[in-house]
DNA sequence: TCCTTATTGCAATTGAGTTGCAAAAGTAAA
DNA sequence: TTTACTTTTGCAACTCAATTGCAATAAGGA
């Protein structure tokens, strides 16, 4: 596997992460980052990022590619299987730290699960 | 609401899917009915037979649509809320009559959860 | 410093999904 | 059947997220 050095632009997509403190969207990481790196780079460093297991990522409602930070993820150790919560009003999309029972199903073998829920977050409900 | 006509594009469609048993990408469904009809009636039938309460939708690991035929879902009550799997390599992907306990999550209006499966199924893994 | 490898920018491309518009097909009433 | 109206379809063009090829740049090690 690649090394992924800890480049200016590597350092500057973490500290928007951090910064937003919640998942976001590549699309809107791209938007940020517009003036500070190019729009490939945003999707290559995103990429050597979860290989790491730095990030994670998920598909939102509307198809679009999401990432957020992981806690305590590593290459190696990967299974950090946590619902996500997006809001279909304001878009606001966030890590559930919850546990997810995955069904056993007969015959196949899972390897992965992945539970987004929608609906409205707390902002919108009031 | 639009009235879905039973027209000759609206049968054949309809037949695929029977015929194929299980989901089937809008990819795939395009691809099967290119001698037939044009990819945009494709798409626009999909959408209202969804609306019908007919088919329903699900978006697959690599965030391409899919539909696989609804039992007994109509358009009053859609709440047909079952996992989906997909087989990483051979892509084939099928509903799975679970129940899925939706977890609860404080401060926030859940109104839709979508669970997605993914693994080896029974034939790639013998 | 020199050499090698990884990273980045830019432009072009891919591919799923959408839209506008005119033509065709269906429906219903006279 | 004829007429008037509505829905459906095909086609071409378009949108936009994501990817790719290639040359230029930056980083690391000996």
């Amino acid at each position: 596997m690649a090394i992924v050095r800890k480049t200016k632009s590597v350092h500057t997509l973490l500290e928007v992460m951090k910064q937003a403190g919640e998942a976001l969207s590549v699309v809107d990481l791209v938007n940020r980052l517009d003036q500070e790196m190019n729009k490939t780079t945003v999707y290559r460093i995103l990429d050597r990022l979860e290989d790491e297991g730095l990030l994670h990522s998920f598909q939102g409602k509307d198809g679009l590619k999401w990432y957020a930070q992981c806690q305590g993820c590593s290459t190696e150790h990967h299974t950090d299987m946590h619902p996500h919560f997006q809001c279909v009003q304001c878009g606001k999309t966030t890590c559930l730290p919850l546990d997810v029972t995955i069904p056993k199903v007969p015959n196949v073998k899972i390897e992965s699960a992945s539970l987004l829920l929608t609906g409205l977050c707390e902002e919108c409900l009031t």
